[in-house]
DNA sequence: ACAATAGTGTCTCTCAGACAGTATTAT
DNA sequence: ATAATACTGTCTGAGAGACACTATTGT
C-alpha cells in the first residue's frame, strides 16, 4: 500500500513522523584542559551509571532536544556543570561517529576542547559522576584509562592544541587575568615539550599587539616581571609563522 | 514505580532500549568543490523531495545506521554516488546542530569539503536529486540560493579553504595527475583572490619536496612547461609561513 | 657582593616580495 | 624578429634563532 505523496511543503511537514527512521545517539564531549602543577591536564569523570560504570571518561553527554538549542549550548552547558565557569575558549575539533564506539549502538560524538585558567575553577561532581578531577596529559594520553573511545578523542584534542600552539595565541587562555611573559612562555614550554628561545618569544608577543601592560608587577621571583593582560576583547590571534 | 537497576554492564545492556529516548536527525553534507573555467565551483543539486523541493542543495543526506559504518564513509558515499570518483582531499570541517535548521526539527550535519579535479568527475543524478551541477563561488556564497543553512556551510568550507591555501599545498588536489607550475599558481591565485608572485611561488613548491618533475611538457602555450607531479603518496604539506 | 630572575642588543639565517633578466617556443 | 609564456638571479626586508649582555630584585 503506498503512501500518497504530499502536495504541498506544509502538507509534507505536517505529515512528517521523524520517529520512523532509525537514528543514532547524538553526544557532545568535551576535553576541559588547563595548566596544574607545571603539566597540561585534563578533567575527566568517573562515571556513576552503566555503560562502563565506574571507569573514567571525558565530560560530555547526549544532545537534550528538548533543552538544547544548539550544539554548541549542549557544550557550554556541560562545561559550566563540572567547572562552575565560562570557558575563555572553546573550538569544536572533530566529530566521529561510528557504530561501535559506544556498546548501546550507533553514536556520534561532537568533540570541543575549552582551555581555562585552573584558579578559576571549581570542580563540580553533578549528576552521573562518582569523581571528578585532573589528570595530566603525558605524550597524548593520560594514566587512566578511559571509557569508549575518549583516549582517542583526547588525543586528537591534544594533537590540535600542540599544532595550534605555535603559531596562535591560545596558551594566553590557560592564564587569569594578569601574567607576566615569563608565565606565558612556560605555558608554550610545556604544551610544545621544548624550550623557546626567550627573545623570540617576547619579540612575538609584544609584536602581536594582543597584550597589553598593567600598572602592576609579579613580585614572586628575584626581579619583579612586568604583568600583563589581554587586549579588551582580543580573539586570538594567528601568527604568520612558526616558533619552536 | 521505580524500574530495578542492573547489577552489571552485560545486564544493562541487555535491557537498554534506544528509542526511549528522543534523538535529533543526524546527517552529513559535503561541499564538493573544483576549478572550472577558471573558477572555484561548487557541487549543487537540484532536490527532488520535501522539504525544500526544487530548491538547490549541498550534497548530503541522512546518516543509515543499518547501511554505513562511520560518518566518513557515509560522506564518501554520498561523493561516490554523485561524481563517481574517490576525491584525493576529503576534510571533516564542521558539525552544526540545532533546532531551527531543518523544518522537521532538531538535527544535527557534518560538514566535510572536498577537492577534485574537474576532469576526473563525471555528475551523476542519483536518487532524490533532479538536477545536479556545479556553480561557481562568488566571495563566500553562490548565485543560487541554498536550502536549509547550507549557504552558511558552504561559506564556512570556502573559509576554511581560503585560510588554509596561504600555508598548505591543498590547491595539488585541484589538478589531475600532472599540471605545470604555471597552472597550479593559477589555481592558488583562483582560490586567494590575489596574484601570487611568480618566483616565491616557484621557490616554495620546489623547496617543499612533496612535487616531482616528470618526462612530459605541455605544449600549450608559447615555450613549452614542465609537468609535474605529487610525489607518491605525499599527504598535505604544511609550510612554515604564509604566501601571498 | 651574589644569585636569581627579567629583560635587551645584535648578529645570523631563512624565506617571502619585488622585479629585472634570460630561455624556449610559435608565428 | 617578435610576442608570449616559462623560468632564473639577485636584492631587500621581516621575523625567528642564538647568545651575550644589562637590569632589578632578595639575601
Amino acid at each position: 500500500m503506498k503512501k500518497t505523496q504530499p502536495k504541498t511543503e506544509k502538507a509534507f511537514l505536517e505529515n512528517y513522523d521523524a520517529s520512523l527512521y532509525e537514528k543514532p545517539s547524538a553526544a557532545v564531549d568535551i576535553v576541559i584542559l588547563t595548566i596544574k602543577s607545571n603539566k597540561l591536564q585534563a578533567l575527566i569523570i568517573k562515571r556513576d551509571d552503566y555503560p562502563f560504570k565506574h571507569k573514567w571518561s571525558l565530560i560530555g553527554g547526549f544532545i537534550d532536544i528538548n533543552k538544547d538549542q544548539t550544539l554548541e549550548q549542549t557544550a557550554k552547558r556541560k562545561l559550566r556543570e563540572k567547572t562552575g565557569v565560562k570557558a575563555p575558549y572553546l573550538e569544536q575539533v572533530i566529530t566521529v561517529g561510528n557504530k561501535k564506539r559506544d556498546p548501546r549502538g550507533w553514536s556520534i560524538s561532537t568533540v570541543y576542547f575549552a582551555l581555562l585558567p585552573y584558579e578559576k575553577v571549581s570542580l563540580q561532581l553533578g549528576t552521573g559522576a562518582a569523581d571528578i578531577k585532573w589528570g595530566p596529559c603525558e605524550g597524548d594520553s593520560i594514566k587512566e584509562k578511559l571509557a569508549f573511545d575518549h583516549a582517542d578523542l583526547l588525543a586528537v584534542c591534544l594533537d590540535r592544541l600542540r599544532s595550534k600552539v605555535v603559531y596562535t595565541s591560545l596558551p594566553v587562555y590557560l592564564h587569569s587575568e594578569n601574567f607576566t611573559l615569563s608565565e606565558l612562555q612556560a605555558t608554550y614550554e610545556i604544551i610544545m615539550g621544548k624550550p623557546i628561545e626567550k627573545k623570540s618569544f617576547y619579540r612575538r608577543m609584544l609584536a602581536s599587539g594582543i597584550l597589553e601592560e598593567t600598572n602592576e608587577m609579579r613580585k614572586s621571583g628575584r626581579r619583579p616581571a612586568k604583568l600583563y593582560r589581554l587586549v579588551n576583547n582580543k580573539e586570538a590571534h594567528y601568527f604568520t609563522r612558526i616558533i619552536g
